[in-house]
DNA sequence: TTAATAGTTGACCGATTGGTCAACATAGGA
DNA sequence: TCCTATGTTGACCAATCGGTCAACTATTAA
């Protein structure tokens, strides 16, 4: 009881010299370099140059490159996959086809808007190693289970869909529609085709 | 004229010594390899061991590792996507929607048959390296391209559809589902979210 | 002060990367 | 029988790959 008294939450007890970066600034460069380049088009001067680490404090940290990889990808299921799914849970921003209208559209403004033509992390590593990776694996099918939740909750609010086994249906469709857009658009500078693939996949 | 008579279909004038492999063999090896393991993740010795040929003959035949990967992705386009696309065409082979159906079954079946979970060559393609060459975009939009005209003019043929601008959204969308098939069936081991997805896809 | 602990750094490692090349082999044409 | 043209081979290359480590620095606890 007594040593609880000046520590009431616990705040933090630093030993050794105190590290001279940001975690989560490293952690956002490595979600950024391997989600543009892939695990093998990645290599190690890269993550060094664009985090600024030295290799040491690099493996200190992460162990591997590999454990890097997989520490991006948590890293992404958690920040941008969770938003994802957040903003279709949300009832305060739109109707519920409105909400999937724009679910849809990001892969689309993300090139219209920002440039950015990486497309999905997730879905880059599956193409990548997934299959030769069980916990890259894993990563994935967790940001995916996530996606197929916060779809099928936005599904059932929209009253012109009978809930039961066609909202599972419904959801896993919009996720592989999701997931070709997201590819293509790493190919295909002809947004066009997106825009009208979106279209046709809300025609339900 | 003289010089015509003997040669009256020009068969071939090979000369120097002959190869000692059929170079159709090879780009079928190069293709498989690829298709798999992706551009960065296939090396060199990968492919002298997969082809038998040593990197000199396969220097001189191919000139570099791009170029051997550019060689493998058209004859992907050539072989399968030439394939799935005449199969779309063919009269024969079912009604319209029937085409479509097996279209979109490819992607599973090939994982319920053949156990092979690869997905598609020009999807990994994009996912990998397409923003990075030129050349590669080209290829997997020449592939595109082929698939969604071959989908538009069997989508013609169902009179269920009305003629014009829907056409062609329709065949973007099953373009884009296709792609999104291909793609999850590298990470997720769930067939039944993909056999879900085909199904809703075709609902139109 | 002095340990103990943790972070930083640069030199270093063997292995592998994509790629080159000279020597040799095998064919047709003169 | 040469000559030319092409194919095959194995040795060789610099550069880079992912990864390790000992020396050094900075911090807190005793």
């Amino acid at each position: 009881m007594r040593d609880d008294e000046n520590t009431t939450v616990k705040p933090k007890i630093p030993r050794g010299r105190p590290r001279e970066f940001n975690e989560d600034d490293v952690v956002l460069r490595l979600v950024n370099l391997f989600w543009d380049k892939g695990y093998e088009g990645t290599s190690l001067s890269d993550i060094v140059s664009a985090t600024g680490l030295k290799k040491g404090s690099l493996y200190s940290l992460y162990g591997g490159k590999r454990d890097m990889y997989l520490k991006s990808l948590a890293y992404y299921n958690q920040q941008y996959v969770e938003g994802a799914c957040a903003a279709l849970r949300d009832k305060n921003s739109g109707a519920p086809r409105t909400r999937i209208d724009n679910f849809l559209s990001s892969p689309i403004k993300a090139v219209t808007d920002n440039d950015d033509y990486r497309g999905c992390f997730l879905c880059n590593a599956a193409a990548n190693i997934a299959k030769r990776d069980v916990d890259v694996q894993q990563s994935i099918s967790a940001g995916h289970d996530n996606m197929l939740q916060a779809l099928e909750a936005v599904l059932r609010e929209d009253n012109s869909i009978v809930d039961g086994p066609d909202i599972a249906r419904r959801a896993r469709a919009l996720l592989v529609t999701y997931t070709g857009l997201r590819i293509l658009v790493r190919a295909n500078p002809d947004i066009e085709i997106l825009q009208d693939a979106k279209k046709a996949a809300l025609e339900f």
